[in-house]
RNA sequence: GGCGGCGUAGCCAAGUGGUAAGGCACUGGUCUGCAAAACCAUGAUUCAGCGGUUCAAAUCCGCUCGCCGCCUCCA
């Protein structure tokens, strides 16, 4: 059974059949930079990232393209506020974006091209689709001429006469049609300008995502990715630029993922109720926000709140203790001749981890089940090392390793469990004791105090210790080789 | 107005024709001097509502209600 995937031209699920043998080609739309990116971004690179992470698993080799706009009104508006250069501004941003994917261990594209850097490819492009009647100028502007290209709308699923009914689309009497879109514009005085056949100017914002695919991938290519938002105008466009231009499919499958909203509502600048990466990665490991991501398919809109957050810590922390106690484990003295104690049934459940993995990832990239599949497995080795002997048998210990590096294996999928996981839980104790008013060292005195009081069988010194303690935020755990602490709640 | 999506336990969230995954929270139990962690057990006779198709529906069809997105820049 190949791969299926969401494919938003045709509205359901298909066989990923890549154009070249084990070969996928992907075109992602990546920001525009002028301002820091917010956790929708972060959701856009994620889902990307954990779409060639998964493909590369899977086997396939992935030429993965991701753009940086850096011309674009907002651009060259944020420049002129700020007294610098659209490219500085540009420049600055892309800067800042790659110190958040780097935070939250976004793998880098293959290629990752930026407009300013293909404005010969776009005039080529634009020249072509006059040449064949598609494009007009008009005025110092050149425009698609949306009437001639007769698919046009089929991405997004509208037709011209339903979209100028309820258009909000301000008159432009260069256009010919309302819904025909600027693919060269002339510039204003002071703006960034290159020269083209139509006069100094610079170009639309869709034009430079076909003549970039183009370019990278060819007239044709397997996966083209954004955000739902996306979809129209942007991919309509660009559909209407490449196939009018070349006759050929852009791409064979469209994948878009979903928004993120507070308190359901889409997340945007306009309604100022954004939070940027670095807000979020200030307060949360950033493994806590892709846990938080993956918990729900990547189609669907998902919702930010810090009791979401809260439960994907406690996520998070579930399985990483869970690696930390197979890591203990891996001391234990074996015991000779000892034979297996693990139940066929749990066993099962544990050498059949990575094929139902396989089989919901390969259903659409479906994280949510895959998740769930790795809890289950978690839960399995919970309960395995709960009745395992102080010296457990050689079979057993193999087991329970090999499934704790399999885990390990699939989690990193979605880039989760790549730390230590003791380094990450010790991290994750000393980031959270910064905000408590106490200090390792008195907590290790505490604890030693009531080790004294209980030695001498004083349990109410040693219970009011322990409530101190409690009422400053710290839980004790009394185990096999001592007592050991943490943070409440966490 | 046009197009699309969603509505599943207290919360989050899978499941798209065969009898409701998983996580968080809660409760009872095991363990513990008492706790914590972990484990075990328990929770929707039911999937917004109403009607229909079917041997069988959360899943398909119709209608109603509620929420959201796109149609303007947007991940």
């Amino acid at each position: 059974m190949p791969i299926q995937t969401y494919n938003t031209l045709s509205r359901k699920k298909e066989p990923l059949v890549p154009l070249t043998k084990n070969h996928i080609n992907l075109y992602v739309c990546g920001i525009t930079s002028y301002d820091y990116c917010h956790i929708g971004h972060a959701r856009s690179a994620l889902a990307f990232d954990m779409i060639v992470r998964y493909l590369r698993y899977r086997g396939y080799t992935v030429t993965y393209v991701r753009n940086f706009t850096d011309i674009d009104d907002k651009i060259i508006n944020r420049a002129a506020e700020q007294g610098v250069s659209a490219s500085a501004l540009a420049q600055r941003f892309i800067d800042e974006f790659y110190v958040d994917m780097d935070h939250l261990g976004v793998d880098r594209p293959t290629l990752e091209p930026r407009a300013t850097e293909h404005i010969q490819e776009m005039i080529d492009l634009i020249d072509e689709l006059i040449a064949k009647g598609l494009a007009y100028q008009s005025g110092t502007d050149v425009y698609y001429a949306v009437t001639g290209f007769p698919e046009y709308g089929k991405l997004s699923g509208r037709n011209l006469s339903d979209m100028q009914a309820g258009a909000r689309i301000a008159i432009n009497e260069n256009k010919t049609n309302p819904m025909d879109f600027v693919l060269w514009k002339g510039s204003k005085p002071g703006e960034p300008t290159w020269d083209s056949p139509w006069g100094p100017g610079r170009p639309g914002w869709h034009i430079e995502c076909s003549a970039m695919s183009r370019k990278y991938l060819g007239d044709s290519f397997d996966i083209h990715g954004g955000g739902q938002d996306l979809v129209f105008p942007h991919h309509e466009n660009e559909v209407a630029q490449s196939e009018g231009c070349c006759g050929k499919p852009l791409a064979n499958t469209w994948i878009h993922h979903g928004f993120v909203t507070i308190r359901d509502e889409k997340m945007s600048k306009s309604l100022g109720n954004f939070l940027t990466i670095r807000d979020v990665l200030a307060q949360y490991h950033p493994e806590v926000l892709r846990f938080f991501i993956f918990s729900t398919h990547y189609r669907n809109p998902l919702d930010f709140s810090e009791a979401a957050m809260m439960d994907a810590t406690a996520g998070l922390d579930r399985l990483y203790q869970c690696m930390a106690a197979i890591d203990d484990l891996s001391a234990a003295e074996i015991a000779e001749n000892s034979t297996a104690t693990v139940s066929a049934k749990d066993s099962h459940k544990l050498t059949t981890i990575e094929e139902r993995f396989q089989k919901v990832m390969d259903d659409d990239f479906n994280t949510a089940q895959a998740l769930a599949i790795l809890f289950d497995a978690v839960k399995t080795i919970n309960k395995i090392c709960q009745q395992l002997p102080v010296r457990p048998a050689q079979a057993d210990l193999n087991l329970i390793t090999s499934s704790g590096a399999l885990i390990k294996k699939l989690a990193g999928v979605m880039g989760l469990l790549k730390e230590d996981a003791r380094t990450y839980l010790l991290h994750k104790k000393s980031t959270l004791l910064e905000d408590l008013d106490i200090n390792e060292a008195e907590i290790l005195q505490l604890i030693q105090d009531r080790k004294d009081a209980r030695a001498a069988k004083d349990w109410t010194r040693g219970d009011s210790i322990r409530d101190q303690l409690l009422a400053r935020g710290i839980e004790l755990k009394d185990g096999a080789e001592g007592t050991s602490w943490q943070i409440k709640g966490h």
